[in-house]
DNA sequence: CCACTTAAGCAACGCTGTTGCCAAAGTGCA
DNA sequence: TGCACTTTGGCAACAGCGTTGCTTAAGTGG
């Protein structure tokens, strides 16, 4: 619930529905019962009876068995019905186009994936973005969320200048899509789509750094449950930080870039070195911001995993350990078969769920 | 309000009244009038009226004169009680005690400095922290906030192995200080103490980090408005990130740790180096969390600001200016003549204002 | 002096979660 | 098989929240 704004009794509802339908999607397959739900939100049974009888007429929620009697009447099991509803998310990348639906599970109930040049004109590029989107089953949609490489602002929905494709600086890209389709649009950064697709999965944890290195190196960062995008939603610059003070030059004008220094020695063929750069990022990061879990991703790393993620956790284990307490994990974020597009898509889910 | 639990009617009313007493504490002097606080708080005028005339009855608020009237009744404008309520900062450093009283507003009303061994033993420190609790003027007490050295756990209370003092790791500071006094007590680290108190200033923006250069280097981070303290309490180690792959050893065990070049340079009597590395450690920073401001403080600091003011702020023009942006702005952290009990002080008072 | 404007409180209201109570649906022992 | 007991969950009444509709208070300006 927003912290800064007043709240009334429409809002309350809101929020309390939103935290039932929380707990409820957190459950999955298992569902759970009204008791349960009464004790993890902290209200009394019987509002949780009034809110779930009011999810259930909005075919939100539904019955979904009992469980074992332990001496007195079997508490009924509560699921949340997927296919309530859907949202589609698209991942606009330098040369593809990935497209997915997915209902309220989070569950991928088609996808496509068309090869795009970003540098086609902003035109051409809505274009083919609202055919695909047309061109996906369900109907009615929440909205659509598009993930794009950043740096851009989330907040008015405008990409800023992605590198190598000047034009796209400045074009109001979600209230152009969002007029077009008539739909709700969200606008984010890929690695803040493929955090949040991670987020909520559960896989993270409540705080984490994704890492994600393909072009670039870029981070997604989950703290306290949510992606934290800073005040310009520019959050998440993971690969311009300085860790060689006047190293070699890079192409953003500093020196000693954590990224030119990692993709250098993957371009060397040397994963090791480049794992041992990347770990001494992450350990940096996870020293600043008391993260649960470190996770990689992107085009570099799935090609070959176990360097990388052998050496990340050699170095967390060395420089980031807390006195008496076990290392920061790091693992392989292999979550999804489109991680980003998915993640878009949830940036539409995720207020329906409260986050 | 806490997005993880139900809320009911009283939480609600809880939440409102501390949203009105907070833009009450940020109006200060000038007063707020009852539809200011309808139009920001996004409630009605006669919701504001009821939740101003309960906090009237209860001594938190009052009335102070009238504006100017725009062809109309004037507005009544309604100020915030400062002495309705106190609370106490304690600031246990290594060789001092400093202990303050301050009033709701966050004015000093009373404060005292006593030396100090933090070595001496728990029970005698607590003894002293107790004597300069009671003897401070005004009753009653909200409660006491104590600030240290970090690393802590903020959210038992606990402090863990302080540099030089391997005493206080584990000893359960917050509830044995809570029960000797009987009082509610809140313990968290020095730096987080500091950025709280800059932040509860307004001086710091909504996101902001406080660089604090004394006998270690450490940071505390306000994110969207609040202190961020991480999964486990321990968010903002900033001085033992690597800004130098395969540098010089750290008393940590790392290499190239930006807090043991900088004060290296610090000694060898640098300033403009040790000002360029904490500027590379304030860059990193400020792309990673995309921050509105970096506060510099510390008895380093404060000592001979200008080269470190001047050195840092160079900086970030330099590497971590974002296109068509003004550079992030570097000021000293010089509000207060104790920053850090004061901010202990606000630890208690904090929650008073839903922050 | 009076029409008009703006602020703020009173009263009634709708809706929230809570409380008190009762029916439903099991278990387990006699 | 029957009955006492346990546990779940809905019904009804309720207190209390912000909202709505309206009235009163307190100014300005022609």
């Amino acid at each position: 619930m927003n912290s800064d704004t007043g709240v009334n009794l429409p809002a309350l509802r809101n929020h309390n529905a939103a935290l039932v339908l929380e707990l409820l999607r957190t459950a999955g397959e298992d569902g759970a019962s009204r008791l349960e739900l009464a004790e993890r939100t902290g209200l009394t049974p019987q509002a949780v009876s009034k809110i779930t009888a009011r999810l259930r007429e909005e075919g939100l929620a539904a019955d979904a068995g009992r469980r074992a009697s332990t001496g007195g009447k079997p508490r009924t099991v509560l699921r949340l019905v997927p296919g309530a509803a859907h949202a589609v998310g698209l991942y606009l990348d330098r040369d593809e186009l990935t497209a997915v639906l997915v209902d309220l599970s989070g569950v991928v109930v088609a996808a496509n994936v068309v090869p795009l040049d970003l540098g086609a004109g902003t035109e051409v590029v809505m274009e083919v973005a609202a055919g695909e989107v047309a061109a996906l089953p369900s109907r009615p949609l929440l909205g659509v969320g598009v993930a794009m490489p950043g740096p851009l602002d989330h907040a008015a929905g405008v990409p800023h200048r992605v590198t190598g494709f000047p034009e796209w600086d400045g074009f109001p890209l979600r209230d152009a899509l969002a007029r077009r389709l008539g739909l709700p649009v969200v606008l984010d950064k890929d690695t803040n789509a493929a955090a949040l697709s991670i987020a909520l999965s559960g896989a993270g944890g409540d705080s984490f750094g994704y890492l994600h290195l393909g072009t670039g190196l870029g981070a997604g960062l989950v703290l306290g449950g949510a992606v934290y995008r800073g005040a310009r939603t520019g959050a998440g610059e993971f690969g311009h930080q300085t860790v060689q003070l006047d190293g070699p030059a890079c192409g953003c004008g500093g020196r000693g870039c954590l990224e030119a220094l990692c993709l250098a020695a993957v371009a060397r063929g040397d994963l090791d070195e480049a794992a041992r750069v990347l770990g001494a990022g992450a350990a940096n990061l996870a020293k600043l911001l008391d993260i649960d879990r470190v996770l990689l991703g992107g085009r570099v790393v799935t090609g070959t995993a176990e360097p990388f993620v052998r050496g990340v956790r050699a170095v967390l284990e060395e420089r980031a350990r807390r006195a008496g307490e076990p290392p920061v994990p790091v693992t392989l974020a292999d979550g999804s078969a489109h991680p980003v597009a998915e993640g878009a898509a949830q940036l539409v889910l995720a207020p329906v769920f409260g986050r």
